[in-house]
RNA sequence: GCCUCUGUGGCGGAAUGGUAGACGCGGCAGACUCAAAAUCUGUUGCUCGCAAGGGCGUGGGGGUUCGAGUCCCUCCAGGGGCACCA
């Protein structure tokens, strides 16, 4: 036996040159082979790399190393997702170019990623701040304005008048700029918009194609597309003395069913109606500047109360011409939604209710429980809303007494259209997805705007359209408008003088299409259709659920858009999807409540201390890692400590991948005794079992046989559990084969059948844990006698002769509680069971001489007697 | 508020409607050692019992079934998503 100790230091970085030296994992398009596209989601190049990415990178090449075994093409690429804001802080705070700094993280972080021994094709790798990547998105944007996919609209943005710059919404707390501390104003600015929202009815219809997504993720999108059936309609309007004005309120319900019970219109403060009455109503100004400011605040938190502005316009009921409804400006109406005006109906909505009793306006019920007497039903502060189950009839509705819900819903719609008053109408939820952000670092958008033509896309001849080196951050705002030349232009259309568009893509679009980028890296053109149709889709992504919705929703959407324009022929790029949990840590904190970094802590009996200063410490919760509380652990000193393959061990292991998984010095102890205890047991094996090569001799029986049964069986867990991304139950497997090694190496005198077995069980055992542990499986292949990679290894098969028994041990119940087991041969006639079974003296106990009803017997497995 | 997911030993977690607790962590006991660490062996849900052998047990309550951690109803607790979308 070795009593040497494995040292991933020198081993690590000697397997991972040899893969590079050997090209492993550089990916070629070959159409005679199945091809296996994986995919983690791309870092954002922070600088270091954090315990979440070795956890999903892990996953990732466990996944591309088992497929790479079944002899499937991989490709397994990387690369950096370097646009956004942080590189303008760092900028802002240090004086670092956003590019430099971008870079060298990217350096750094490469660095990182290369020293976990990922199987990455290195040789794909692009950052999104490349222009060679960036002037295709530009390109493809100006197909996108071709193919009308983009719109430009005014729209609200929040607007820091300190520093005269626009924040994103996480950038607002509690109504003020994030960095200036002043009141934040709603701002309508001129954006560009993709009409992401073409495609609502197609990315909620398609999500129910996408059965390996999880289920959670498609109901997550479901929800955020947010489709309803409802009607629109108009009303007449007039003023205070019933004379019909001009205009019409057109509205937009899901509940036309509950039109007799309306009492009031209420339109969004935005609405253009409202709008053009501003100046003739007293107050009305004032009103709209409270509800626009509100917009920012911390509203969220407590719900703002319901108000609302009266317009002096009344709308005429349109079944009872006698009722008139006053209407609303009012601040819970939304602009962006429907027509952004509704007939309100208190009874049956509660923020309707809240209105109306605040202003004093009827509540008249018109859905009750079937049976309740129309004038003994009441509503009080409660809306009265139907559940799917109840039994509810229209009241108080004129020609809908009576009907149903659904009956009621199809009345209305009908009379209408009859009449030609209003239509049936879905709605979505999904807005369009505004794209301008007004920012340095991010791709330029290719547009120049020109006095006399207008918007002009700038020609493909002309791209990329490249940001501009020498900008400075020493003042507030973009620097791209602020820079002396870069904007001024022609006009590619009539030559005269124009501007360049000084708005940058928001960083989402970049994220939308790197995956098909991935295919033919270097290509031209933005994708190579052949290499795009060889490798795409993605067979497994993987990422974190905070991506539910924004990046997977608007990649699906790029994947069409690109198809469209030619570019992709294909609308789901992500054929499976899996979201791994978060890694959580305890957090430490000192008396004075400052939060202590794990490393600096140190145990002192039950407790904790801090490791330099010896002050007592006390822990918080579980959380995830952050920097804030500091409960982080540094990657990088973790491999430095105990090498890649123990912090990729653990990361996989004991915890289900989808789910939290809590770091734990504990743990990463284990997985080093582990990797350690593996070392052992090879040179062991080496020691002990027959020479590589050796063929099984005849008659292998008892132990040597259970051993090649365990090995076979392990074989065929392991496959099924990394076929379905079970990584804890598949490492719970690679233990059960070292328990039994280690089981059978202790016995002496080993018989040709146990060397070979054991031979065999050895060689399995290190391939199987080969896509966890990939170093530690060569230096133990080596170990082992071979001058092969394991890399280059064909994933095991199991030996189906192995893996069936003959005997099979039957559970035996009486009445359903376990009394005793019994062995017996495989495939064993009911009626033998349970003359087997009834024999038992166990069984006899505990019938205690009640008589045997029946006895329920499923092969293999159990028999269960019943009793009278 | 609406929509969702999850509740199993001291802990992380296993378990096609069929022997609950695989595997790991931790604990306990032993071997080795002058000793410790490391390693190896055994043991480890709770409880009654000297033992043989019982009883209880998958958040609470109810149901379906020969049999429920698993299916159904209901309640409780925790997490996530959306949050004035008419």
């Amino acid at each position: 036996m070795s009593t040497e100790r494995y040292n991933p230091r020198d081993t690590e970085p000697r397997w991972q040159q040899a893969w590079t030296e050997k090209r492993a994992f550089e990916a070629r398009h070959d159409p005679s082979r199945p091809k296996y596209y994986v995919l983690e989601m791309f870092p954002y190049p922070s600088g270091r790399i954090h315990m979440g990415h070795v956890r999903n990178y892990t996953m990732g090449d466990v996944l591309a190393r088992y497929r790479r075994a079944l002899g499937y093409n991989v490709l397994h690429p990387m690369g950096w997702d370097a646009f956004g804001m942080p590189a303008e802080n760092a900028a802002i705070e240090r004086g670092v170019h956003p590019k430099s700094w971008t870079y060298d993280n990217i350096a750094a972080m490469r660095g990182q990623l290369k020293s976990l021994g990922l199987s990455l094709d290195w040789s794909r790798e692009f950052a999104t701040c490349d222009p060679s990547y960036y002037r295709h998105e530009q390109e493809m944007f100006v197909d996108f304005i071709k193919a009308g996919l983009v719109e430009r609209k005014v729209s609200m943005v929040n607007w820091d008048p300190v520093d005269q710059t626009v924040l994103a919404n996480e950038q607002v707390i509690d109504g003020r700029g994030w960095r200036s501390g002043a009141l934040v104003e709603k701002r309508e600015l001129a954006q560009w918009f993709l009409k992401i929202s073409d495609y609502s009815e197609e990315l909620l219809t398609a999500l129910d194609d996408l059965k390996t997504w999880p289920e959670k993720v498609r109901l997550m999108q479901a929800n955020w597309i947010g489709r309803s059936e409802g009607m629109r309609f108009a009303f007449t309007l007039e003023d205070d003395n019933g004379k019909q004005v001009g205009d019409k309120l057109t509205v937009y319900t899901t509940r036309h069913d509950t039109i007799f019970g309306a009492s009031f219109c209420a339109l969004s403060a935005d609405h253009p109606l409202v709008r053009e009455l501003e100046p003739a109503l007293p107050g009305l100004a004032e009103f709209r500047r409270e509800v626009a400011a509100l917009g920012t605040s911390e509203e969220s938190i407590e719900r703002a109360e319901k108000k609302g502005f009266p317009l002096k316009l009344y709308a005429r009921h349109p079944f009872r011409p006698e009722v008139r409804l006053p209407v609303y400006a009012a601040n819970f109406v939304l602009m962006g939604y429907g027509e952004g005006a509704i007939f309100g109906c208190p009874a049956h909505d509660q923020r309707d209710l809240d209105f109306a009793r605040k202003y004093g306006l009827p509540v008249i019920p018109v859905v009750a429980p079937k049976g309740t007497d129309p004038s003994q039903f009441a509503v009080g502060d409660e809306a009265f809303l139907e559940k799917e189950d109840d039994q509810t009839v229209l009241i108080n509705s004129d020609f809908l007494d009576g009907m149903t819900v659904p009956e009621a819903k199809e009345a209305i719609a009908r009379r209408m259209e009859t009449a030609g008053m209003g239509e049936r109408k879905v709605n979505f939820r999904l807005r369009d997805w505004g794209v301008s952000r007004q920012r340095y670092w991010g791709c330029p958008i290719p547009v120049i705007h020109c006095g006399k033509c207008g918007v002009v896309p700038v020609p493909k001849k002309d791209l990329p359209v490249t940001l501009p080196e020498d900008v400075t951050f020493d003042r507030p705002g973009n620097p791209l408008l602020h820079h002396p030349t870069w904007k001024d232009t022609t006009c590619p259309s009539c030559g005269g003088k124009a501007r360049r568009e000084t708005d940058t893509f928001d960083t989402f679009i970049d994220s939308s299409w790197y995956f098909a980028r991935f295919c033919s890296p270097q290509a031209p053109i933005p994708v190579d259709r052949a290499e795009a149709k060889y490798w795409m889709p993605v067979d497994q992504y993987i990422g974190g659920v905070e991506h539910a919705i924004l990046h997977l929703l608007y990649s699906r959407f790029y994947a069409r858009a690109m198809t469209l324009t030619g570019h992709l022929d294909l609308k789901e790029p992500f054929a499976s999807l899996f979201t791994q949990g978060m890694v959580v840590h305890e957090t430490f904190r000192t008396a004075a409540g400052e939060w202590v970094l794990p490393a600096e802590v140190a145990r002192a009996g039950e407790g904790y201390v801090h490791a330099r200063t010896g002050e007592k410490i006390t822990t918080g919760g579980i959380e995830k890692m952050s920097k804030s509380k500091k409960n982080v652990v540094d990657p990088e000193a973790i491999i430095e400590r105990y090498g890649a393959d123990t912090a990729r061990w653990f990361v996989l292991s004991d915890t289900p991948p989808e789910r939290d998984i809590e770091w734990t010095e504990n743990g990463v102890e284990g997985a080093f005794r582990f990797v350690q205890r593996v070392w052992r047991l090879v040179a062991d094996i080496q020691q002990k079992g027959a020479s590589p090569g050796t063929k099984a001799p005849a008659g292998i029986a008892g132990d040597a046989l259970e051993l090649r049964r365990t090995t076979h069986l392990a074989v065929q867990a392991m496959t099924e559990d990394l076929g379905a991304l079970r990584f804890n139950r598949g490492i719970a497997r690679i233990y059960e084969l070292a328990n039994a090694l280690q089981a059978a190496l202790q016995k002496n005198d080993l018989d040709d059948g146990m060397r070979f077995a054991l031979r065999e069980a050895g060689e399995a055992f290190v391939v199987l844990m080969a896509p966890m542990m990939p170093h530690l499986a060569e230096e133990c292949w080596q170990v082992l006698g071979h001058k092969t990679l394991v890399v280059d290894r064909p994933w095991p098969k199991a030996d189906p002769a192995l893996t069936v028994s003959d005997e099979v041990t039957i559970a035996v119940q009486v009445n359903g509680k376990r009394r005793d087991e019994i062995r017996l041969p495989k495939g064993l006639p009911n009626a033998k069971v349970e003359a087997a079974v009834l024999a038992l003296d166990n069984v006899k106990r505990a019938l205690d001489g009640k008589p045997v009803r029946k006895v329920v017997v499923v092969m293999d497995r159990i028999a269960n007697v019943v009793s009278g």
